[in-house]
DNA sequence: GAGAGGTATGACATCGGTGTCATGACATCG
DNA sequence: CGATGTCATGACACCGATGTCATACCTCTC
């Protein structure tokens, strides 16, 4: 690769006068510049950022560590996929900054975070974003005071700055929007307990039911995750947990699962119990992970986990961070995603006092 | 952050014996490398890779483009998945190299990629991959002589290196394996015909029926992917195939399509015709996209496209030709992925005379 | 005991940019 | 017409590593 020296050589001018035509930082001669411009297209030169690093101490670089290959046991099948659409939306917003992205891959082994941060340190990046494969806390190595650090769908106990999903609220506006269709029995079956978005979403759940004015009745919300890789066991705690809504002296007429993949199995199990969707029985997921709910017939509702989004955010958030050291969120970003709704929840036939009086208030 | 002159000072030793402890390549006494290691440790020193690269000419980076937020529209839901396991095989395949990955993403829009080249370029990256969201031909711009260049999952037409699915003997041995079964009468319907995976696939298809003596039936092939992101659209066109398909006068016992999303819809299909899956008839996708396959009940037969091993491959092959530039490939690297089996496919009943020839083989 | 060879260390130049300062050629102004 | 200011450009140092060469000390050998 050509240098400086190389275009100041051919071009007949000094190595500043080549950068000054780079940068535009002083005033060239336009025929001057002309001239070197013609040099750097023919000799194909690009300045060398590390030397501009040096000078500069600035490296235009971004680190981002994942963990994608995680073996994490709670979300056996998507390997690791969520978080790959949050960096998605960490490239798409880096796409402007000027910034390139360093990426490094934990393996889902977290002994090894330490010796990627290292090398992002010795690659003098001014920025470093963290992300988890699902909403959970995490606990990282220090890195060095100038260094910003952004946690994307996770948290730590340091008060790191954080983006995390509105799981709550995600859930809450799912229930609503069911219960605006008329629904009043409204049966969730969740995934593993163990789980931030679980805790979350239960509340987002209760939130929503109760500003409805509808009463939380316990034997609707079950727990049919368990966390594990064995496929067979996951789909019998389904059926189970299935067969338990279903044989409630008041069954329910709408049942929420904790994620599309559960919803796409209950699919074949409901339908093998005789039931038709959604005439007989509605069905919701979360994460509206498009390859399930749009293929799936009918389409399936759920409410997006809003990865590319928080990708995106997180990557905002630490632009400023780099820009202004004393821009720091005191608390997590939270970002929420809306209902997808789909052809899997059925429209409850209306009362017909109620009918009356909605039909009155939309004229 | 803290110099190696910094270190020196503290230490009481000169800059360059601190290099020496940092990379072992001269002797140093024990005791002065421990003290060096302390203060190394108490400052938080980490070696400029700026400065080493300006000395060395060497970045230790690695470039990798991807298109994945592509807009491509023959794989409209799947949004660019699929190279991000390549990527994935990448990071993971450079995880002991030591080298560093720099990525960018085109967007989709080919028109930036010259400008993401350049940006390596500016990096000095010791060699770039550029990674396709699907098995196709590009035409990228010429880079640097010194700098290396792989492709995965795309070729051109200057005989680049590169890395592609062996998609002719995939499809061929998941119908051999067919066949083992006891199949027949082999249906296929096919993904978009100008896609190569269409074209490649289909030969496999012909090779294996060939192989065992079977002959290939036109009718029972059928192109049932247009490349639209027209979901409504592309139901239709497969729902029409599948009709066409179970008119036949001998209709087939096994219908493959072009991928798992295709069979996952024909799950919905067939069973709204009373087709019990595999009893009445057999499935098969390709992709091997586990959300789908495994979760599907019953389990459905794939192929794996093996795209993190060509990402583990592309990243081996780049990193040697970096190693030594005469070691380049005259020919496509083809790599396969196994049959994955699932409970979609059913094995059929053998004739006794059969039956019985195979019994004493086996024994 | 002088020369040879090994060990441990430091001085200095260099990689490719850019910040600082200096300089020469003009134009403008009082 | 000399002083001042602007424009256009170049010389030189510096960023943080490391390769080259030099040096001081020690041990071994003839």
């Amino acid at each position: 690769m050509s240098t400086i020296y190389d275009v100041a050589k051919a071009a007949g001018v000094s190595p500043k006068t080549v950068s000054r035509v780079l940068n535009g930082d002083a005033p060239v001669k336009a025929e001057t510049a002309k001239i070197v411009h013609a040099v750097i297209a023919e000799l194909g030169y690009a300045p060398s950022s590390a030397a501009r690093a040096m000078r500069s101490n600035k490296s235009g670089l971004i680190g981002l560590i994942t963990g994608a290959i995680s073996v994490d046991a709670s979300q056996p099948d998507t390997t690791g996929l969520p978080d790959l659409f949050i960096v998605q939306g960490v490239q798409k917003a880096m796409e402007t900054s000027g910034k390139t992205l360093l990426i490094a891959d934990s393996g889902g082994r977290p002994d090894r975070v330490p010796g990627l941060m290292r090398t992002f340190e010795q690659h003098r990046v001014e920025g470093i974003i963290y992300v988890a494969d699902h909403h959970r806390s995490v606990s990282l190595p220090p890195v060095s005071a100038q260094t910003r650090l952004v946690l994307a769908n996770c948290y730590d106990d340091t008060g790191t700055p954080c983006i995390l999903p509105h799981d709550r609220r995600g859930q809450e506006m799912l229930i609503a929007d069911l219960i605006a269709k008329g629904h009043r029995r409204i049966a969730y079956l969740t995934l593993n307990a163990e789980l931030d978005a679980t805790r979350l979403r239960t509340q987002g759940y209760r939130d929503a039911l109760s500003a409805a004015g509808i009463s939380y009745d316990p034997e609707l919300v079950i727990v049919a995750g368990i966390g594990t890789t064995d496929q067979d066991a996951e789909v019998q705690i389904l059926w189970d947990a299935i067969d338990r809504i279903l044989s409630l002296d008041v069954p329910p007429t709408v049942i929420c699962f904790g994620n599309d993949q559960m919803a796409m199995r209950a699919y074949g199990i409901l339908r093998s119990r005789g039931l038709n969707l959604p005439d007989d029985i509605s069905v919701t997921g979360y994460d509206n992970y498009r390859t399930i709910t749009q293929t799936l017939y009918p389409t399936l509702t759920s409410v997006e986990l809003p990865y590319h989004a928080m990708g995106v955010r997180a990557t905002q958030l630490l632009l400023r961070m780099i820009d202004d050291a004393d821009d720091v969120p005191v608390a997590p970003v939270l970002v929420s995603g809306p209902v997808q709704s789909g052809q899997s929840v059925r429209t409850m036939p209306t009362p017909i006092t109620k009918l009356t009086s909605i039909g009155r208030m939309t004229q």
